[in-house]
RNA sequence: GCGCGCUUAGCUCAGUGGUAGAGCACUUCCUUCACACGGAAGGGGUCGCAGGUUCGAGCCCUGCAGCGCGCACCA
């Protein structure tokens, strides 16, 4: 800092620290370190996204953990990477090339082809996003980013397909699923979201046919349905058993308007007597309910609806190829001629909308594959436990933490991090959210008609693909294959039935055979493919790949030094909005695979909304480019504004005034250095007790507090708690205070003075920085630097960078006493600070201007020091504090009483009468009502018998305290009357 | 329908039993030699409503209302 600028300018300082940081490999993590390990895996964002503001929420607070950590002494791995997000990139993969005119759908290019778009595309776009994260100052190891889509991770994904294949947990079938007719794929049910949706509720009349399977005049049976064009694929009527109204109609038929097609009336129990009509109509092929309804009753199925959304052939002539939408007003159009339309009610009810592609969700029946999920007790158990305990790093109590923990042992000794039983959330609140999805959970469908991501390891053949010869050459290679590198099935034709295994390939007929392959095994896959089976075309739902993210990225399945070190991880950082997607899976990956939780901690962030409370999105432009900001204000003011804002467990209104809020702090922060700086000198190591001054104990005694509060509040995760504490500490406690006063050795005191306040202000401001660092880590470094703090300190703890600089300690009793840092010391300073406000408020009250230096006297209430005496003298601008025992005011003379003594700002006949009674009844006023509350306390009979002693004292005393206050007003107020 | 969260100063939010707080905004004053991205002094709240527990409630309990978010197959 030789040429220092009076604002703090953060963009060269920045790039050079984080280049300094690269250079000096400080976040590489070295797993045959012997200090304790610290890990988090990043929440691998899209390989094509780019940052948003929530991206900056999370990853400064993983950045803090990760920074603190390192504080600690720590081996510290924070794990980037990106995953590769099958329906958002190949969607944006497919309409760029659209855009471009290379083609009209993907199937014009042909898997192959399409897929080396994608790739191009994500080594051109890909990883932005991981940039930008340098430029937040994000401490991540570099060296091991990974990518859901390289070999070694598919290679994980894969093995992990058939561990579970083979465990009998994946399988496939014919199920109705949700499809997003957009991207033409299915999704899970977590994809879906349901919106309350304004729909109508159309009624409609099915002609009632006679036994003739002619239409009985004017009889129908009246269906209520949201969804009209669905009819066309109608398969019976149903109604409730037991519903009277109906019974007699059950078994005869109705006539389905529009498809001119016979169909039965049902009774089954799924019926609701009391809603609509009681009648409802059956559409087994788009409709999961109904299709349950179909298999109670033999129904067939009729798909009038295909994957692209549109209606099919089915639907019949008048309405194949229309899109859905059109097909229901056409529907609506046509049943409203032949007047068999009733009626039409508005209707709100909730539709599921593609999580993706935002279109209606269609149900759909096809093939899919599923999974059973793994581990789901031992998952549940390890967040439903109650009990709570300690952090092993922390003082906390228990009963101040109300975090949701596990109750259950974990297998200690696995890794290098904490053994802790369990796995806590925080907040607590989302373990029942997560508990209840936990208990709920149906089988994950898995597999994604897209051609971007793992596809799917399982190689069919069948009797119409292969021939019988091939078949049975397949049977036999697969019998005679290492079983640790391939799992299948197989079927029979007509009855045969395999006994014990003896079944060998003769003359039976095989009708298909299905081999799920490991990875690795390529002539296995070559013998299969040369035989004419062809692998399924399917892919893997990306969270297929990202549950494995723990443990996948650090070299599994091999057990790599790195695994043996980090896992499982410390902590998670993510969104409540992925707990089913991604956490609940995770956890149930590492227990089924690593046989133990992935994590210790989750800290579930909020959502950040913009000012008027909605979400960040990229239609409505309420999103600012985070990247902007850090160009307007800084990294280290971003990071500090959103910690600021951003307490445990709410939603984040974000405010770019946040944001200055930060810029402002840093730059005051660059100033007090900038002050200590201007002072000279060298470092002063030593803080000799004798010299110390009140002011010096209490900003000790204030930092001693400040690291205590910002302890407590990493411990409970509360980011914001620690970030305000670090405001308060800094901005209000040394410079509103400490600093002003500590001008009055440094400007008028001895050497020895003036070498000892610098010794405490070195103390004071290198712990501060390190305090920062973690939230600021770009201004610290420069500081740390620049105040020449680094150059104190051993290579590997702060010499080289304030990275490694040993975490602030409160300090002990022994070093309390030894500077006799003591309640009395704090009491001194903070009655001198007071008797500064009052001064100060004499001075205004008297429109004595701020730069004119007056005469103030004090009348002490006991003995003084000559320090404290020209503090007060500089913090009130005076020219000068004249201690006068016997000092007997004018009368009228305006004067302020405190603990110190009695102030008096002597106006020598100048005063404003009326004003001064003014002011003082105002006081008198306030200080009346404040003594009624505290009598009208004290002076319930119940209070002193009930009341704790300190609490008894404490009321006692402050009611003293405002008696000497309105004695000393109601004499000041005499006096002027006298006048 | 069930569950969760929120309701405190104009705004955004802290505050889990003992004198209602912060930041921003507001008023007035000040470019004094760290900082106007600053300093000083102020104004501003019957803590959503109604009961209850307690010597004492913003905080604990019960009920109600409003807002938000999840989960749920009722056409």
């Amino acid at each position: 800092m030789s040429e220092i600028p009076k604002a703090y300018e953060p963009q060269a300082v920045e790039a050079k620290w984080y280049q300094f940081w690269l250079d000096q490999k400080c976040f590489v993590a070295d797993p045959q370190s012997p200090k304790p390990a610290y890990s988090i895996v990043i929440p691998p964002p899209n390989v094509t996204g780019v940052l948003t503001l929530g991206h900056v929420l999370n990853n400064t607070i993983q950045d803090i953990l990760a920074r603190k950590a390192r504080m600690d002494g720590k081996e510290v791995l924070w794990l980037p990477g990106t995953d590769h997000a099958g329906i958002a990139t190949q969607t944006v993969v497919e309409k760029s090339l659209r855009k471009q005119g290379v083609i009209k759908h993907r199937d014009d290019l042909g898997r192959e082809k399409f897929l080396e778009h994608v790739w191009a595309w994500k080594e051109k776009h890909g990883g932005i996003i991981l940039q930008q994260l340098r430029a937040l100052g994000a401490s991540c190891d570099w060296t091991r980013t990974r990518f859901t889509m390289e070999p070694e991770y598919s290679r994980c994904v894969q093995k992990v397909f058939v561990k579970l294949y083979k465990k009998g947990l994946i399988y496939r079938g014919k199920r109705m699923v949700n499809w997003d007719p957009a991207a033409r794929t299915a999704l899970s049910d977590e994809e879906v979201e349901m919106t309350e949706t304004k729909g109508h509720l159309w009624h409609l009349k099915y002609p009632l046919l006679d036994d003739a399977g002619q239409p009985v005049p004017d009889q129908f049976v009246i269906v209520a349905t949201t969804r009209p064009e669905t009819m066309l694929g109608d398969e019976a009527v149903a109604v409730n058993p037991n519903d009277e109204r109906y019974t007699k109609l059950v078994g005869r038929k109705v006539l389905l308007p529009l498809q001119n097609k016979h169909i039965p009336i049902i009774a089954d129990d799924f019926v609701d007597p009391k809603f609509g009509t009681g009648c409802v109509k059956v559409t087994p092929a788009h409709d999961p309910n109904d299709f349950q309804m179909a298999g109670r009753h033999q129904l067939s199925l009729t798909v009038v609806i295909g994957p692209d959304g549109c209606m099919t052939k089915e639907a019949g002539e008048d309405f194949d190829g229309l899109d859905r939408m059109e097909a229901r007003e056409a529907v609506v159009e046509e049943l409203t001629e032949q007047s068999l339309l009733l009626k039409v009610e508005d209707y709100v009810h909730n539709v599921g909308y593609s999580q993706r592609s935002h279109v209606p969700i269609e149900p759909y029946l096809s093939e899919q594959w599923f999974l059973k999920y793994p581990s789901v007790e031992k998952a549940l158990e390890c967040v439903t436990g109650s009990a709570r305990v300690p952090r092993a790093d922390s003082g906390v109590t228990p009963e101040s933490s109300c975090d949701t923990r596990a109750s259950g042992a974990t297998p200690a000794g696995a890794s290098g991090t904490d053994a802790l039983p369990g796995m806590r959330f925080h907040p607590g609140r989302w373990a029942k959210t997560y508990t209840h999805w936990m208990s709920n959970i149906k089988d994950w469908c898995i597999s994604r008609q897209l051609w971007w991501g793992h596809r799917i390891p399982v190689w069919r053949g069948n009797d119409e693909t292969c021939s019988q010869e091939q078949l049975l050459d397949v049977f036999d290679i697969l019998q005679k294959a290492d079983k640790s590198l391939v799992a299948f099935t197989f079927k029979l034709k007509q009855t045969e039935q395999v006994a014990g295994g003896n079944w060998t390939a003769g003359s039976k007929h095989v009708e298909s055979i299905e081999a799920c392959v490991m990875p690795g095994a390529d002539d296995l896959i070559w013998e299969l493919e040369d035989n004419n089976f062809a692998q399924d075309p399917d892919v893997l739902d990306t969270w297929f790949s990202s549950w494995l993210w723990p443990f996948a990225t650090m070299g599994w399945p091999a057990q790599t030094a790195t695994l043996k070190k980090f896992y499982p991880t410390s902590d998670l950082v993510t969104g409540p909005d992925i707990i089913f997607f991604w956490v609940a899976r995770m956890i149930m990956a590492g227990y089924e695979f690593m046989g133990e939780l992935p994590f210790r901690n989750v800290y579930f962030t909020g959502i950040i909304r913009d000012k008027q409370g909605r979400k960040m999105s990229k239609s409505l432009g309420n999103s600012p480019d985070p990247l902007d900001l850090i160009g307007k204000y800084g990294a280290d003011a971003l990071r500090f504004g959103t910690m600021r804002s951003a307490p445990l467990g709410q939603d984040i209104l974000f405010d770019e005034q946040n944001v200055e809020l930060g810029r402002n702090f840093c730059n005051k922060l660059w100033n007090a250095c900038r002050f200590r700086q201007m002072q000279g000198g060298e470092v002063q190591g030593e803080i000799n007790p004798a010299l110390l001054t009140s002011d010096d104990r209490w900003i000790l005694l204030r930092l001693n507090q400040a690291i205590r509060e910002i302890d407590a509040a990493f411990a409970d995760y509360k980011f914001s708690d620690a970030a305000a504490a670090l405001y308060r500490i800094f901005w209000s406690e040394l410079c509103d205070w400490y600093l002003e006063a500590a001008k009055a050795p440094l400007q008028s005191g001895t050497p020895e003075q003036k070498a000892n306040t610098l010794a405490v202000l070195d103390f004071v401001l290198s712990h501060l920085l390190r305090l920062f660092h973690p939230f600021l880590p770009f201004i610290t470094e420069e500081l740390w630097h620049g105040l020449g703090y680094s150059a104190d300190m051993p290579e590997n703890q702060g010499g080289r960078t304030i990275m490694f600089a040993p975490w602030p300690k409160p300090l002990g009793d022994d070093e309390l006493s030894f500077y006799a840092l003591d309640a009395t010391a704090e009491a001194v300073a903070n009655a001198k600070y007071q008797l500064v406000t009052q001064g100060r408020n004499l001075r205004r009250e008297f429109n004595i201007p701020a730069g004119k230096k007056i005469r103030f006297i004090l009348k002490p209430a006991g003995s003084i020091a000559a320090h404290d005496i020209e503090v007060l003298r500089i913090l009130l601008n005076a020219e000068a504090v004249e201690i006068n025992t016997a000092y007997a005011a004018p009368k009228g003379t305006p004067s302020a009483l405190s603990p110190l003594g009695e102030l008096f700002l002597p106006l020598a006949g100048l005063i404003d009468v009326v004003a001064e009674k003014a002011r003082l009844n105002k006081e008198l006023a306030k200080i009346a009502a404040e003594i009624e509350r505290a009598q009208q306390r004290l002076n319930n009979p119940n209070f002193a018998q009930k009341v704790p002693p300190a609490v008894l004292a404490e009321h006692q005393a402050r009611l003293a305290e405002w008696l000497g206050k309105q004695k000393h007003a109601e004499a000041a107020l005499a006096a002027l009357a006298q006048n």
